[in-house]
RNA sequence: CGGGGCGUAGCGCAGUCCGGUUAGCGCGCAUGGUUUGGGACCAUGAGGUCCUCGGUUCGAAUCCGAGCGCCCCGACCA
């Protein structure tokens, strides 16, 4: 990409409502854009990055064996009625009625549509366990939402729903899960705690909750819940067992706020100049900057280097901007690249900077090597 | 949902208390020129339903009323 023809639009000022860290920097690193409370735009660049924490939520669960489908955001209300859910989830449920004067809403959380998938489709033992998990929007009518895509009408969400013939089978999977979650925000570049919490309004015995580091007060990026039997008995969602005994499905199931990361990640990766993105999830890996545009020799190096981060598969950014030298680096290190490769009047004896955001760290390069050290880094590099 | 605050150019703000030239400032934007290793400078210029509707007044960004939007505190919260 290079840099003049992007949409990222960068400032020096934070909207007037953004209060945390995050929400600052996501704004004024041309991240997102605020189209109504608590409902959010993502602009190309806080894209990518959403799609990238996608990427390893969805490589994760995948190892786990979970199935990724796709149910609907648009629910009939009748489901909700026959889990004793209607009332008790209350202003929070975006309603509707539609034309046929029929009462729909839009799903806040998917327990209910899982459990009808699955009481249609699995009714013996030998067909159990299974796990299932999408990736989808979420609509809550927070009465408060704040923190920018932290506490949102509208977000992102990975759900998972397990579904067993027997409490062992729900503890094995329930671990399994939350080893996998571990690595994901690893992967994602942050620090968290496990705490034991309140179920509220899902319900089940048991729940972890998964709480990220950072200033933020809203910190939960991930809850997995041991439900048991409260969803498929209230459901009549059963199986036959190898003696062929009617039994309830016995039930978990495991969230993670996907656009919540993207928040949590810059609060445990910045700062007082910006963004300093995690590896694994930075929207461009690589910035190049040539220090003056105006000058051929700079700028037709900083291409070849540029060119060659491409070919070699590598997500890289060209700030081909007509612009202080000055102007740039206070670009770079808000939106956080983590590896800068600047190309200046040492062009001219055939070495390049490289710079590596965490730290500050830099390197004389010979021009001709620049894109393989890179590339050697970011393999080392390449989780955190 | 209770309490408080705010709404003026794309963004951040001043002006409002105490009504009165052509509504300003910074950033950004456009054009030209000089610049180019840590948010450069000069010149010129464009850009406004002062949230909306109604009222008071010779006259309203400013006073009054209603509405809408947004934020903060609290309560709430996969």
């Amino acid at each position: 990409m290079r840099w003049s023809r992007y949409f990222m639009p960068t400032s020096k000022e934070a909207p007037r409502d953004a209060e945390t860290i995050s929400h600052k920097l996501m704004s004024r690193a041309g991240l997102i854009d605020k189209t109504s409370s608590g409902v959010y735009t993502y602009l190309p660049a806080g894209y990518r990055v959403l799609r990238n924490v996608e990427a390893i939520v969805r490589r994760e669960m995948d190892r786990t064996g979970a199935m990724e489908l796709l149910m609907p955001a648009l629910q009939p209300s009748s489901l909700w009625k026959e889990s004793g859910r209607l009332d008790k989830m209350g202003d929070e449920m975006i309603r509707f009625t539609d034309r046929h004067d029929r009462l729909m809403l839009f799903g806040p959380t998917h327990e209910e549509v899982i459990t009808d998938i699955v009481r249609k489709y699995f009714s013996s033992w030998k067909q159990l366990p299974v796990t299932l998990y999408q990736i989808q929007t979420k609509f809550r009518d927070e009465m408060r939402p704040r923190f920018g895509i932290v506490r949102s009408r509208e977000f992102l969400m990975k759900d998972a729903y397990s579904f067993e013939v027997d409490q062992q089978g729900l503890d094995e999977t329930y671990g399994k899960m939350r080893e996998a979650y571990c690595r994901i925000f690893t992967g994602c570049g942050l620090t968290f705690s496990i705490q034991q919490a309140d179920s509220g309004v899902i319900g089940g015995k048991f729940s972890e909750e998964f709480v990220a580091q950072g200033e933020c007060p809203e910190l939960e990026v991930g809850h997995i819940f041991k439900l048991g039997t409260q969803y498929s008995e209230s459901m009549k969602a059963f199986f036959r067992d190898s003696s062929g005994t009617e039994k309830p499905l016995i039930m978990g199931c495991y969230g993670i706020g996907v656009s919540r990361i993207v928040a949590a990640a810059i609060e445990g990766n910045h700062d007082q100049k910006g963004i300093s993105w995690p590896v694994s999830i930075a929207p461009f890996k690589v910035l190049v900057i040539p220090s003056n545009t105006e000058s051929g020799q700079i700028l037709e190096t900083a291409q070849a280097i540029y060119q060659s981060l491409g070919s070699r598969g590598i997500s890289a950014m060209l700030d081909d901007r007509n612009q202080s030298a000055g102007m740039k680096f206070a670009d770079a290190d808000l939106c956080g690249f983590p590896v800068w490769v600047i190309v200046g009047k040492k062009a001219a004896e055939g070495k390049v900077e490289i710079r590596i955001r965490k730290g500050s760290v830099s390197s004389d390069v010979e021009t001709g090597n620049a894109a393989r050290w890179v590339c050697d880094f970011l393999e080392a590099n390449g989780q955190s």
